[in-house]
DNA sequence: GCGACAG
DNA sequence: ATCTTGTCGC
């Protein structure tokens, strides 16, 4: 469970302490990264007063989804651009915590270091947690890029600050490109890596669209 | 004050 | 994120 700030000011000083203990390095062995989890969450309507998230283990070298897990939860915390992992990371650890198995590496909707206090949520996820992630992203929050080649498997550098922070990422020609940048315990290079490996025939990568067409139809599974 | 702004 | 149908293009 996460600490829960009442309002916005005491998110922001809870981003920037946790912000310290993010580790941006290059993990041991990516090539033998076998089960990749993904999460997503989704609500359905009525002010989105309440969410729920499925967490799925996909393994990279059948294909298939080893394990899924269902959770909902009334949130409180309101979404502001920059503190959406008090929104969405509760519901989020409790379809985790379900699980029986475990991921070498997480992959999350949403900003990784790539974030206004580098703490995007698959940034928090992984610390909290203390687990390798991946922020994915579909839209920008922070930073500057360069037109991104319109073929499959092109990026361009994330900047921030004179400091790359991420890439944005063509998975797919011609269709709008990604924008991924590490979470916890994972280089920014490795992540477009791993990423595009994930990426078949969809603009994202498998574990987290899977995890999103599951929780899109409120794919119970306990 | 104005514009930007993950899901 | 969610509300919504058909439609243009690879």
């Amino acid at each position: 469970m996460i600490k829960l700030p009442h309002n916005a000011k005491e998110a922001i000083k809870l981003q920037n302490e946790l912000r310290s203990f993010v580790r941006i390095r290059d993990y041991p062995n990516i090539a033998q990264i076998r089960f990749i989890g993904g999460v997503d969450v989704a609500y359905f309507s009525r002010k989105m007063t309440s969410a729920y998230a499925v967490a799925i283990i996909w393994d990279r070298f059948s294909g298939e989804v080893i394990e899924r897990a269902y959770a909902e939860r009334n949130v409180t915390f309101p979404y502001i651009p920059g503190l959406l992992s008090f929104r969405e990371l509760p519901v989020i650890i409790d379809a985790y915590d379900k699980l029986s198995l475990k991921a070498d590496i997480w992959m999350i909707d949403g900003a990784g270091v790539a974030h206004p206090r580098g703490l995007g949520i698959a940034s928090h996820f992984g610390v909290v947690l203390d687990l390798p992630s991946i922020g994915v992203a579909k839209s920008r929050l922070v930073g500057n890029h360069l037109h991104v080649p319109r073929n499959k498997g092109s990026w361009v550098p994330l900047w921030q600050d004179k400091k790359v922070i991420g890439h944005v990422v063509r998975t797919r020609s011609k269709v709008r490109p990604l924008y991924v940048s590490p979470g916890h315990k994972i280089s920014v290079r490795q992540a477009t890596e791993l990423v595009l490996v994930c990426c078949t025939r969809y603009r994202l990568p498998e574990p987290t669209r899977l995890a999103h067409h599951l929780v899109t139809r409120r794919a119970h599974s306990l």
